[in-house]
DNA sequence: AACCATGCCAACCGCACGATG
DNA sequence: CCATCGTGCGGTTGGCATGGT
């Protein structure tokens, strides 16, 4: 027998590791990451694979920075469900859970350390320094010694959480970002798969995407944003905000 | 100009859950 | 009913970029 795997790569994707990765997908739909990892020739994890596509190289992701209103929106969110990064990411669309973690502690922490500031020491309960004294303003738990306190929330008491998977990520045919990728992709749109690809020769392929037209693809186009069921209870913003995205 | 601190982002890890055999 | 596997989620970390001193 052979090694089962050479060597699992990990560290930062090369662009050919994103391009390879998309025309998989592309093929064989987003669920079956073990598979897309085998078959592609690429020596990550279907974990990795998966990570990567969510948070980078799916068509419908906006990147860039939020915008004021989704901040907001980020802020009211996780005030009402806590750390449920990719329920509150599904609100947003076109924003991964990562991306909105990544914001919400960079927005604590610098909320923190003003406060810290703005504090003395000693200043008892006096707090809500900012006129307004929103709930967002996720108040450092009076435990605070750690730094990452901030972060802490787990005394949101969240809905019977782990409803989270009830909604199927589906695909999405926008295509927004990861340019050069994607540039390429409709360069070589019209070269369908050529039959030469063996699947499990993977490598050889030499990467000629379908024009995006595997069959899970041509789901509706951002269901991975859509609302589960029992969040349409969700109150006010989004529903204004972003009412007009289904378009 | 060099160094240091901070911010931001991409990626990995471990755990939990659901599906399947 | 139980064990195993695959996937998704939240937390954490490391590296690069930028700004300040």
């Amino acid at each position: 027998m052979k090694t089962v795997q050479e060597e699992i790569r990990k560290g930062p994707w090369t662009e050919q590791e994103d391009f390879q990765l998309v025309c998989f997908v592309g093929l064989f739909g987003d669920r079956r990451w073990d598979f897309i990892a085998k078959v592609s020739g690429l020596n990550r994890t279907g974990k990795s694979c998966r990570l990567r596509w969510v948070n980078y190289l799916h068509p419908g992701l906006k990147g860039g920075k939020l915008s004021p209103q989704e901040e907001r929106l980020v802020l009211e969110l996780q005030s009402k469900w806590g750390n449920r990064w990719s329920r509150i990411a599904r609100k947003l669309p076109g924003r991964t859970d990562n991306e909105i973690k990544n914001y919400w502690r960079t927005h604590m922490r610098k909320k923190a350390q003003e406060k810290k500031r703005a504090m003395p020491p000693s200043s008892p309960s006096s707090n809500c320094y900012s006129a307004s004294c929103n709930p967002t303003d996720v108040s450092i738990p009076s435990t605070g010694t750690r730094e990452e306190i901030f972060y802490d929330t787990t005394e949101w008491n969240t809905p019977a959480s782990t409803d989270q998977k009830s909604n199927q990520m589906e695909k999405n045919e926008v295509i927004y970002s990861m340019d050069d990728i994607w540039k390429e992709i409709a360069f070589t749109e019209g070269k369908y798969i050529n039959p030469g690809f063996d699947a499990y020769g993977g490598v050889g392929c030499d990467f000629s995407c379908p024009p995006v037209s595997s069959p899970s693809w041509e789901y509706s186009s951002d269901k991975i944003w859509q609302l589960d069921d029992e969040e349409n209870m969700l109150p006010t913003m989004e529903n204004n905000l972003f009412a007009h995205h289904e378009v």
